[in-house]
DNA sequence: GCCAACGTTGGC
DNA sequence: GCCAACGTTGGC
């Protein structure tokens, strides 16, 4: 059994759910991701224990301003047979799930936020690849490889 | 609020 | 299976 912790970055927006309501609330149900992409990478790749890098999207400072771990395996996001929901999806079925998502736990806030601005000074160390710094990069959900979780939590 | 980038949808 | 239209993301 490999045990071996992966890394990931998970965007959020802060006014519809930052890193104060996960420490307020400890553990949340990741829902509302509707890109294929990122949903595989929960439902195929995500571990219990997993580090994950929480980053704050579409706000005055966008950048890292904490660390989560998962906590669960994937499993079906409810919100998706919701038709009251804003992630309703009318083609998913409970036989036929679309969309997985994982619990996210809370693990601790950063003394000050690590800044995208200054996350993409580090572009050379980081890897050109990396997906936060690519250009036009919307992925909400993408791995982190121990190097660059080390280094962009060294910048703290 | 603007708009570039990009994923998805659906007509053909 | 192409691709134009459309919707969304997210930095600025």
């Amino acid at each position: 059994m490999s045990l071996r912790r992966r890394y990931w970055l998970m965007k959020s927006e802060p006014d519809a759910f930052s890193i104060d309501d996960l420490q307020r609330v400890g553990t949340e149900p990741w829902n509302g991701v509707r890109n294929y992409q990122a949903r595989n990478f929960m439902r195929d790749q995500m571990q219990v224990g997993d580090g994950v890098l929480f980053y704050h999207s579409n706000c005055v400072v966008p950048g890292i301003v904490g660390t989560a771990t998962v906590a669960s395996r994937a499993y079906p996001d409810a919100t998706q047979f919701d038709p009251k929901s804003d992630y309703y999806d009318p083609k998913a079925t409970r036989e036929e799930p679309r969309w997985f998502l994982v619990d996210v736990a809370f693990e601790r806030k950063l003394r000050r936020t690590i800044a995208l601005d200054e996350i993409k000074q580090h572009a050379d160390a980081l890897g050109e690849e990396f997906a936060l710094i690519r250009r036009g990069n919307r992925l909400s959900v993408f791995p982190v490889s121990a190097t660059q979780w080390k280094h962009l939590l060294a910048l703290e």
